[in-house]
DNA sequence: AATATCCGCAACCGCTCCGAC
DNA sequence: CGTCGGAGCGGTTGCGGATAT
């Protein structure tokens, strides 16, 4: 004996999917955003000649943009913002597909230590460079050349100065007015866990398994150790750290990295204070084109810069825009590591002036890098 | 020769920004 | 002014080839 309840009669299992479509859609908006596509019937993974020659013929035809409605377009089963890195990363004709020059190399270097790992603008000065291109070089080879060379690729300083600024922290002389940054990489590559006694006050920090290896210091270690609110003023701070989504080791280090970057003493390092810095046009003036002797084709045309500025103008325009005298202090600042960059890119290269500043430290500081660490 | 490990790169993911409405 | 969707960004993952054992 079964009764059937009337909405069970009308509820056709049609309706009942709509329903079903309307009542997760409706969590999904509650939830938050839904995805661009849906995921589960689209294709995924490597791309085959046959899509990209889609891809290339509709662009071809149509242009670029509005990629989401691409794929029916152009007749993909693909995301459409999977087309559209397709086609940005891989089939832009401008796009280059050769190895990196040591001419480029040495730009993302330098623009790595000036402003992080803000690819997207690194990658504008590299023509026919797309930003995972330089994200991906940096991660696979620049990286750990500079760790073979003893630099800390998150600082650009000397692995010697942040193990020492690291001594700092942890009991030793403080040295105030600087900026020590503490990397995962450099300290497992750099630091044997067996030879380093931690202080008291690292003990706590850093912990060793039973293979003897360390691990958490990312969960224990601030990547920020110090900074000096009197010169690193709170506006530029903020902004850089909420400018981006990146880590905040990256936003950091683009305001300690120029200044690292002079072979002065620790505290002449510290530029005088700025009320702003603009590194949209601290990268645009010509100092920034250092002493590598860039092809042209580095150069980026004045449309491309200024739309570079519009485009992270809130996370780069500081107080330049909002008055006359923090527009003076911007330009200063800009000088200040403009002179420093240079005078180091005049004498040496960018690895050498950082060796060079690593043994001005190792002499100033004998007693202090040999108790402390032995590497 | 077979297997394990490493490495580089393409692609994906989640988030934010920004303009249109 | 708030919402929505496109676009861009940086970080991460996974695959496939290269190299080591």
């Amino acid at each position: 004996m079964h009764i059937a309840s009337p909405l069970h009669n009308s509820l056709s299992p049609s309706l009942a999917f709509l329903l079903l479509l309307c009542l997760i859609s409706s969590l999904i908006s509650k939830m938050g955003r839904p995805p661009c596509c849906d995921k589960s019937n689209v294709k995924r993974g490597l791309w085959t000649p046959e899509e990209d020659a889609k891809i290339l013929a509709y662009v071809a035809n149509h242009g670029t943009g509005n990629w989401t409605l691409v794929p029916k377009k152009a007749g993909l089963n693909r995301c459409g913002k999977s087309c559209r890195l397709r086609w940005t990363n891989y089939l832009r004709p401008d796009l280059k597909h050769d190895g990196f020059t040591p001419q480029e190399e040495d730009l993302i270097i330098n623009l790595h230590g000036a402003i992080g790992s803000r690819w997207s603008l690194i990658a504008k000065r590299l023509p026919g460079r797309t930003d995972n291109d330089v994200k991906n070089y940096w991660n696979t080879k620049l990286r750990k050349k500079l760790m073979k060379m003893g630099i800390d690729p998150v600082t650009h300083k000397p692995v010697s100065q942040v193990l020492s600024d690291l001594g700092s922290i942890s009991g030793l002389p403080n040295t105030t007015n600087q900026m020590a940054f503490i990397n995962k990489d450099l300290m497992m590559s750099n630091m044997p866990p067996t030879k380093t006694e931690p202080s008291d006050s690292n003990k706590s920090m850093v912990e060793h398994t039973q293979e003897g290896q360390v691990h958490s210091w990312e969960h224990h270690i601030p990547y920020q150790v110090i900074i000096n609110s009197e010169n690193v003023q709170p506006q530029v701070l903020s902004e850089a750290a909420s400018s981006t989504s990146s880590s905040s080791s990256s936003n950091l280090t683009q305001l300690g990295s120029p200044q690292s970057y002079s072979c002065q003493t620790p505290q002449a390092q510290i530029s005088p204070p700025c009320s702003s810095f603009d590194w949209s046009e601290f990268l645009h003036s010509d100092s920034f084109n250092w002493s590598l002797n860039p092809p042209s084709g580095l150069m980026q045309s004045e449309a491309e810069l200024s739309d570079n500025t519009k485009s992270n103008g809130h996370d780069m325009q500081g107080a330049a825009s909002e008055g006359s005298g923090s527009g003076s202090g911007a330009v200063a600042c800009g000088a200040s590591m403009e002179y420093q960059i240079n005078k180091q890119c005049e004498a040496h290269s960018f690895v050498d002036g950082i060796l060079d500043r690593d043994s001005e430290i190792r002499a100033a500081f004998p007693q202090l890098l040999d108790a402390s660490f032995d590497y």
